[in-house]
DNA sequence: CGAATTATTCATCATATGATGAATTAGACG
DNA sequence: CGTCTAATTCATCATATGATGAATAATTCG
């Protein structure tokens, strides 16, 4: 065996930059490999020098392009779509629709690969309670779910109500989102995306229109 | 950290077996400080050392009653319930109130802070995604979900389908566990429980019953 | 060409972590 | 009393981590 063989493969790469289209976009590649990673295992779970393995890249390097880890998750997290424009244009229904146009949004929204990783992240580190969560939980809530609440409120409900309610709404396709996409269970993953829409929509229409058991 | 320095109030304790009384339970000190420090912080984001500070306590002395981490863990979250059972007997209801049985008997049962706890860890963890969530994971799809689905079933609906509507009703109940319990959102939280659950039943009971959205 | 800049790896630091074994003090039991 | 065991802290290890500052090799630009 030759000095500088490592076990796996992965020859131990040259030291000073390499020639010309040797390496595409190394920066993105990091960026990828980051999203993929905090999406797989969380914020705290994930690991730069996880991430410049994954990049194949040295650890160094990723801290050269992105200073920081929590300067990375920004950077990954600052999504490549704005939620808040998605969510008004959904918002933006009659009544009696809402609840299609916005479950239809989301989960839609969500079927694509890159925006499902950052959403996962974006779920994990919520829910994890992460320093880096603690921002995007504000940003959420904040934005997103009192978004919605105006909306209802826009029907004639009074604002606590509406809040209420809003906060019913977000906590179906959460809890659909989770099931889908974050755990993964079983019969939601293989269903097509049409079906789990149709089962989502009229829970949803229901918290939006405020129905309620009596006692 | 400098070495002999301990700031804040506490006298750097003796060192042998203390003296009669002085110490309650401790195992169960400690067993209580992990619970807590699981459900603030998740699997990964606990560290030994932490809980041993939250149970005033020195870090060997938790490997001494628990030998390592994750059995620790495995004991904290086995503890006080059995969640088999409590799904059981909710699921015993006639078919037009299943949904309000097994929404009032979780959401309830979540109510009681020793449950929550451990529930929140259980939560995060299946959401982590950590080494530790796994087992859960499987658990808590095998025999929670099925049994619902089976429920549902049981009631004349081919078995896909039933699994189908079991993961929705689970989708919205995680959902809103998640927002009051593990995330905090503002409105959920304050609601007094009585008002979520006449929310959140009638979305669930549609779930049961397949209520769907036609094309 | 030569200097500056950029892309990359290497070597290393300080810190936190899970874990282990020894030391110390007290109660239990004969 | 003396011995055994339980409860507790202390000292330490090996490892992983985030971060930093070289060192090295190529490209760019004056």
């Amino acid at each position: 065996m030759l000095s500088g063989m490592v076990e796996s493969g992965s020859a131990p790469r040259r030291r000073g930059r390499p020639r010309k289209g040797q390496s595409g976009d190394t920066r993105t590649r990091i960026a990828e490999a980051a999203a993929a990673e905090f999406s797989d295992k969380g914020y705290d779970g994930t690991s730069m020098r996880g991430i410049a393995r994954r990049a194949e890249v040295d650890a160094a390097l990723v801290h050269h392009y992105f200073e920081t880890k929590a300067g990375l998750f920004a950077e990954v997290v600052k999504l490549p779509v704005r939620p808040d424009r998605i969510i008004a244009a959904a918002l933006d229904a009659p009544f009696p629709e809402l609840g299609g146009s916005i479950v239809r949004t989301v989960l839609l929204a969500w079927e694509d690969p890159k925006l499902k990783h950052v959403g996962v992240t974006v779920l994990r580190s919520v829910v994890t309670g992460s320093a880096a969560g603690r921002l995007l939980r504000q940003f959420l809530l904040r934005e997103l779910m009192s978004a919605v609440a105006e909306r209802i409120e826009g029907s004639g409900v009074d604002a606590e109500e509406a809040r209420g309610r809003a906060s019913m709404v977000i906590s179906q396709i959460a809890g659909v989102l989770m099931l889908r996409h974050v755990v993964e269970v079983e019969p939601l993953v293989f269903q097509p995306i049409e079906g789990v829409i149709a089962a989502t929509v009229p829970a949803v229409q229901g918290h939006i229109e405020g129905v309620r058991v009596e006692d």
